[in-house]
RNA sequence: GCGCCCUUAGCUCAGUUGGAUAGAGCAUCGGCCUUCUAAGCCGAGGGUCACUGGUUCGAGUCCAGUAGGGCGCGCCA
């Protein structure tokens, strides 16, 4: 379907037949040529920098080997033109009919035009989110949430098979925090009077809730209690209400992992300490004394014996301790466990969606990856940059006492959860992204959201009005991916199709990077192509999309807006977005 | 002090994984509404790609160094 690669493949075999006719020497090595569209659409449809990487081996200057190719590639099928350029570019241009059966062929595909077999049905672990069970989710979750959800669909769509997970943080001081924190509240529901809530608790009033159900479900058993006795039960009921919340959040913003996996439940199964045993065995555990670190020293330094990690041997700064002071594991010896379960299941690629705050983890992590693999497997880390909530310019404030909200949930209730994901996918991931409240839900040009969806809906209610014009006319899909392309031939028509024959390309080189905003970038593009198309159609009549009394133009042209509406409407599906099918 | 990330038009950002004359939106200026939706479109101006070297046919892109900004640096996750 990427119509580049199927040059690139042809390409090649016109090069292999020079070499067996003896025209180019043998031994050359053809994985560095390249088929691209050129920056400059003028110089043609297709690139290629063949003659230029091909110079040096050959043993001949770029232009003459250029030339040499030019009679070859002028014999591929579609091909119109040859051009030698600058330094030995040669461009390709395609017949018109080649672009109008693009057109034909993406109808015909429907839904599935784009989808592409790259991962081959390779499996790949996505693990996004993975906020803390211990209150609601936030702005910044939300952007590492549309981020991963998009990367999981859009790997999904580039034919790999991909796993959603969450890793559910339920052990270590901070959920031993809630569970005293929802004790409290729980004491407040059964009439007690609490008071401030201490320092290092969780004051947020989203935990009454939490104590007024577990006073109904418990009765009054856990008053006067030792904290040994209740602190287990209800810990594991705080964590259950949090990931309820934190799901309902997500189902928010139409999020919905496959797999949650449980560090506490990798603690119980003493995944850990088999984890560790295998870096045993690889002689890559230690007991040693590591040097305090420089600048901001902590108070309470003291150097220490502790287990390590030679996570030096894998690119690290530093080796990493594994155990806390007090003898349980460090957040750093559960995550290892974690990762070597998700190899266990078979996953060679993992990718992990963190926010930028993790930063200084990443080398680690990867390199217990590599050490717990034996290299077999790699983790890739997305860092999501922050997110600064604007309102009309001005940066809000993230006061919980003046009331401004802050909760991913407060921010989709005002402005809708198609907003949300489709505005945190228009930076790159470790760009730094303005979220504006009064901007995002604007309807104008300044909205990259709006202007997308009316694209969408603008080639609905062309397809409305031209049934209410053609009562009589089939302008199904299947009508339509059979009209008269040809007609199709104002410059703007072409370069809609060309645009249109490159998304199989966009999804698979976004797929790649594991970068979701090319789609963003992309679908604007189309969607400006389109509006002007549509707005050239004032003055140029033959340029509407309805052109009265002929049904065949109009089904020609409408042929084109379906084609547009339905790469708008398959990039919209990649960021879980859906396709509008009237502004109003 | 060390590590990672960032630096492109006045502002916010893309830049097809090393290609040709570096692009878009906003803002500024100038045009287009008896219309298939003007919630839109067309045009103009605006650049030492932070800086200095290097790698090669070719560098915004890769490497080294410098400057500025962000994040992080045992007993949080």
């Amino acid at each position: 379907m990427n119509l580049f690669r199927d040059f690139q493949t042809k390409i090649v075999a016109a090069l292999e037949g020079m070499v067996a006719n003896g025209a180019l020497p043998a031994g050359l090595d053809f994985s560095r040529v390249a088929v691209e569209p050129p920056r400059d659409p003028a110089h043609g449809d297709l690139a290629t920098n063949a003659a230029m990487v091909l110079a040096k081996p050959a043993g001949q200057p770029p232009r003459t080997l250029a030339a040499a190719l030019v009679p070859v590639l002028t014999a591929l099928p579609d091909v119109v033109a040859v051009d030698i350029a600058g330094p030995g570019f040669i461009n390709l241009r395609l017949a018109e009919n080649f672009w109008h059966r693009r057109l034909a062929a993406a109808i015909g595909a429907g839904d599935v035009y784009g989808r592409s077999s790259l991962g081959n049905g390779r499996k790949v672990n996505v693990e996004y989110v993975s906020a803390n069970p211990t209150g609601p989710m936030h702005v910044g979750h939300g952007r590492g949430a549309a981020f991963g959800d998009a990367l999981a669909n859009l790997l999904d769509a580039a034919g790999f098979d991909v796993t959603r997970e969450y890793y559910v943080n339920d052990a270590g001081a901070q959920v031993d925090a809630l569970a005293r924190s929802v004790h409290l509240r729980y004491r407040e529901a059964l009439g007690e009077t609490i008071g401030a809530i201490p320092e290092g608790l969780y004051p947020g009033e989203y935990l009454c809730a939490v104590g007024v159900a577990l006073a109904a479900r418990d009765g009054r058993k856990w008053l006067n209690q030792p904290e040994d006795a209740w602190l287990p039960s209800i810990l594991a009921f705080a964590v259950d209400a949090m990931m309820a919340l934190i799901r309902s959040d997500l189902a928010g913003i139409g999020i919905e992992h496959a797999v949650f996996t449980s560090e506490r439940g990798l603690v119980e199964r003493g995944s850990v300490d088999a984890a560790l045993l295998l870096l045993e065995g690889r002689g890559l555990i230690y007991t040693g004394t590591l040097e305090p670190p420089k600048g901001d020293k902590p108070d309470d330094w003291e150097p220490r014996p502790q287990t390590l990690f030679r996570a030096t041997q894998f690119g690290d700064d530093t080796d990493r301790p594994l155990k806390k002071s007090d003898g349980s594991w460090t957040y750093f010896a559960t995550d290892i466990a974690y990762h070597l379960d998700k190899f266990s299941r078979g996953f060679a690629v993992m990718i992990d969606v963190w926010g930028a705050d993790h930063g200084g983890y990443v080398k680690r992590m990867k390199a217990a990856v590599a050490a717990l693999s034996d290299g077999k497997a790699g983790l890739e880390v997305k860092l999501c940059q922050m997110v600064n909530l604007m309102n009309k310019g001005e940066p809000v404030k993230m006061s919980k006492r003046a009331g401004t909200f802050v909760t991913l949930r407060d921010v989709v209730d005002e402005v809708g959860k198609d907003v949300v994901r489709f505005i945190m996918l228009t930076r790159k991931n470790d760009q730094h992204l303005d979220f504006d409240l009064a901007k995002v839900t604007e309807q104008s040009k300044d909205n990259p959201v709006f202007y997308v969806q009316y694209a969408h809906a603008r080639h609905r209610s062309v397809l409305r009005q031209a049934a209410a014009e053609f009562p009589n006319a089939d302008f199904s899909d299947a009508a339509l991916g059979g009209a008269e392309l040809s007609r199709l031939r104002d410059p703007d028509e072409m370069a809609i199709l060309r645009t249109l024959a490159q998304w199989p390309r966009v999804v698979e080189t976004a797929a790649e990077t594991h970068e979701p905003h090319r789609i963003a970038f992309y679908l604007h593009d189309l969607a400006a192509a389109f509006h002007a198309l549509w707005t050239r159609g004032k003055d140029e009549t033959s340029l509407r999309f309805i052109i009265a009394g002929d049904v065949a133009a109009t089904r020609a042209r409408l042929a084109l807006a379906r084609g547009v509406g339905l790469v708008v409407a398959a990039g919209l599906r990649i960021f879980g977005v859906k396709p509008l099918e009237e502004m109003r």
